[in-house]
DNA sequence: GTCTGATACATAAGATTCTTATGTATATTT
DNA sequence: AAATATACATAAGAATCTTATGTATCAGAC
């Protein structure tokens, strides 16, 4: 099942702009499903790298969050603020093309390998 | 020129494993030139990280060296050893897959964003 | 003839980011 | 009753990168 694992470096942040950006609100956990489900099962998120990112991001002003509690449990809900918008814009584009870069570099000569 | 510095985690051996793969030995500033070359000057691999790269993975023995004397100044020559290739074979293919990954979960519902 | 920039290596301190391990607590399924 | 899923959290340690610095040679500018 070859889990992706020791291979997110640096890539955590612009998964959670990008699902923020698509989906206006999320909890942390649903998070890690959601990227397990789009990724059918290739990459998971783990707890401990994931919630200290979201508590980063918040301090940096980038989220806001609010607090609901469904079945007698509490849930953490994470938006872009105004500005996080504008910073999530310009760091998925940049992460966007570095992806591009990779590829790039990636598949030249694919004959050889 | 939008310099994608900050953006390498985790690329760095997988792009010198590419590089040695293709074109079966390079000297560490010959793949700084090449990267950048590749990629229009947009990946910039700074030297502080890819020496010591260099050297883990030739500790590892992944990789072989050579060393040569061009214009009475030394050139070490890095070639991915036979275990290399194998290795190499492997990591490619989970961080292709990984990149790939990285492209499904970017190009969701792009109309939002 | 000296200075700058390119070539070519190297290391060290510090920062960032991840993994692994743990912990708490509730709800659901077996 | 026990195991799994949900939902948060933190801490120690490892891995990987940035920034700064150092050495040394060579080519071209001025």
């Amino acid at each position: 099942m070859a889990q992706n694992t020791q291979l997110l470096k640096g890539s955590l942040i612009n998964i959670i702009l990008k699902l923020l950006g698509d989906n206006d609100k999320m909890y942390g956990y649903e998070i890690t499903k959601k990227v397990k489900e789009l990724t059918n099962g290739e990459l998971s998120l783990t707890e401990g790298a994931l919630y200290p990112t979201l508590h980063k991001l918040e301090a940096e002003g980038l989220l806001s969050v609010s607090v609901e509690h469904i079945d007698n449990r509490p849930r953490k809900y994470y938006s872009l603020t105004k500005s996080g918008k504008k910073e999530a814009g310009c760091r998925l584009e940049s992460f966007k093309s570095f992806v591009a870069q990779m590829q790039l570099v990636l598949n030249l000569n694919s004959a050889i390998k």
